[in-house]
RNA sequence: GUCCCCGUAGCUCAGCUGGAUAGAGCGACUGCCUCCUAAGCAGUAGGCCGCCCGUUCGAAUCGGGCCGGGGACGCCA
């Protein structure tokens, strides 16, 4: 509907400026139409006759009477036009185009708004925890987000996998391991002390009475490795747990030991020697990444001789575009950020397109007791779990609330206040607008009033501001599904809804109060209608961004 | 010290590629349930959009500089 306003409108301010000044029209970008803010500003505004005043060298409000002229509509879409303010020119819509809009929704049902950008082979890479403990809030926020960025691209029409890239290697599983046997042994009540920078969680003590229950004292002389391997499994266990809760799943759990095993890190290696950009210098080989635009140099092989955590990553992300994905996204933490250019410079050397490489790094999420700001901790103990949030609040609210602000803004999170927010959180709102729709639906089956064929529905018969306030939001949801898709911002869609469930209960609770069922049968009718396609679109929606939409409440 | 993110209502945050009176949720205050769910609705109060320059017909939005908060800058994953 916009872009067939918005295509008139191009097609009359270019007349117009052929008219005036034709060498200035290969200068006429796209011009732009946005829904009106306000009931009076019509139902779509462009600013065409203020971007070209400056070019074409006439007064504003003058070229907005001229591309009114131009205006050819020869299917009726346009009832009228008026030029305001400075000289914008407001668009009111015919009605019954209002209806088609109806229509369509109630024949795509919950396809509506779906598609949109060419299906992509996409990979999203998302949470990527290592197993040395319960996922805290900031991996919520990672996995949140992640999980709807994928949801959006699917239904813009991408084939997406969803990746988690892990890493059970390194000093880090190490001391983990140690840290278990320490708890292991204090179980058996041997003196046992956890390693210096250990893992204090309480977690672990956990893990080490089930084992000193399962395995009695036939681990107390075993070694770390072991003891790595059962953490290991009972973290990952729950970390699984904890993200089927939040219905999250993924299609593929990479581990980082792969690389090497299939001599990927090898290849890349040598492929990397192959640019010439590599050299050596105080006994470790490093990449000029200095010469690719980047701050310094890299180290890729430490003097000892082994590989930093820079080469495994390439090879990594060099085996994500030999899988084939033609889009790469990492929903990274604040402290990659840096890495990350590093990566991409080096996977631009060896010939792979760089740009298709994309970061979704979204802030700490702070933890806060009273004024006191926490340090997160995964090995000094100091977190909030996601499983903790979810016991207090809910899946719902919890991934409300890591939704509902932008990734890139930092957060506090205060156990006490989210326990407080979740009895009055804007979520509910949304989904207690889905039951009451449902329950409306619900009655109109006991009162036998029935839908027939959309075309032979009289939308004509929703003429109050409150009815057309809805349909016009109704016709936004495609383009901001599109939208935050494009721009990986779930959020967007977030807010949306809390409109669209505001502008319902609005609908059916002022001083107006609509009835949709009355003994007006057309009336019920169009109104049945109308009130199904919010509900479609709002169960739709709810489902881009993961959260339950419930039939009663 | 260098780089990145953020600074909008009491609190938490929106504000799309610059556009007409700056919005929402929570909190505060005032009203509203014989009715398809009051987890709702209607209304009131509350803002030098961190500060200063600049670009523009027009800046919360773009550029520069300051101030404040967070993060990153290793042969640590």
């Amino acid at each position: 509907m916009r872009e067939q306003v918005q295509k008139l409108l191009q097609e009359a301010a270019e007349r117009v400026v052929r008219e005036i000044h034709p060498s200035q029209l290969e200068r006429l970008g796209p011009i732009q139409v946005v829904p009106a803010k306000q009931p009076e500003y019509g139902d779509f505004t462009s600013n065409a006759a203020l971007m070209l005043a400056g070019p074409l060298q006439r007064p504003p409000r003058e070229l907005a009477a001229r591309i009114q002229a131009m205006l050819r509509d020869p299917d009726g879409v346009i009832e009228r036009v008026e030029i305001a303010g400075p000289g914008f020119i407001n668009i009111f819509l015919a009605h019954a185009r209002w209806h088609d809009l109806l229509i369509r929704i109630l024949r795509e049902q919950e396809r509506f708004g779906f598609g949109g950008d060419p299906g992509e082979r996409v990979q999203v890479e998302f949470v990527s925890a290592n197993p040395t403990g319960p996922l805290t809030i900031g991996h919520g926020r990672n996995a949140v987000l992640g999980d709807a960025i994928v949801r959006l691209l699917e239904a813009t029409g991408h084939e997406v996998t969803r990746e988690y890239y892990f890493n059970d290697g390194g000093r880090q599983m190490r001391v983990l391991g140690e840290s278990l046997r320490a708890r292991y042994q204090q179980q058996l009540g041997r003196e046992a002390e956890l390693p210096e920078d250990g893992y204090q969680g309480e977690y672990l003590c956990e893990i080490a009475r089930t084992l000193a229950r399962e395995q009695g004292d036939a681990w107390l002389d075993a070694d770390w490795t072991r003891f790595k391997q059962a953490a290991e499994g009972a973290i990952f266990k729950d970390i699984r747990k904890t993200l089927e809760r939040l219905e999250i799943h993924f299609d593929v759990y990479f581990n980082e030991h792969t690389l090497y095993a299939d001599g990927h890190v090898e290849t890349t290696l040598s492929d990397l020697r192959a640019t010439g950009l590599v050299y050596e210098a105080d006994g470790a080989v490093w990449l000029r990444t200095k010469e690719l635009g980047l701050e310094r140099d890299r180290v890729l092989l430490k003097s000892s001789g082994e590989p930093t955590y820079l080469l495994p990553d390439i090879a990594y992300h060099r085996e994500k575009f030999r899988r084939g994905f033609e889009r790469i996204i990492d929903v990274l933490g604040p402290d990659h950020i840096e890495q990350f250019p590093y990566v991409k410079a080096a996977l631009g050397a060896l010939g792979y397109p760089a740009d298709d490489l994309e970061v979704v790094v979204y802030q700490w999420v702070n933890l806060r007791r009273g004024t006191e700001l926490v340090k997160m901790s995964t090995r000094a103990a100091s977190f909030v779990t996601v499983d903790e949030v979810v016991d207090e609040v809910g899946a719902d609210v919890f991934r409300f609330f890591m939704l509902e602000r932008r990734a890139d803004t930092h957060f506090d999170f205060d156990l006490d206040l989210a326990k407080e927010r979740s009895e009055r959180n804007p979520v509910f709102k949304i989904q207690y607008a889905h039951a009451r729709l449902c329950s409306i639906e619900r009655v109109a089956v006991e009162r036998e009033v029935e839908l027939p064929e959309p075309e032979d529905i009289c939308f004509a018969r929703l003429q109050s501001p409150q009815e057309l306030e809805l349909v016009k939001r109704l016709e936004r949801y495609p383009e901001t599904l599109l939208h935050a898709a494009r721009a990986r911002e779930p959020q967007e869609v977030a807010r949306y809804l809390l409109a669209l469930a505001t502008a319902f209960h609005s609908y059916v609770s002022d001083s107006t109060r609509h009835r949709v069922l009355s003994d007006d049968k057309e009336l019920s009718v169009a109104r049945l209608a109308l009130v199904r396609a919010v509900r479609i679109t709002l169960g739709n929606g709810l489902g881009r961004v993961g959260i339950s939409a419930p039939e009663r409440m």
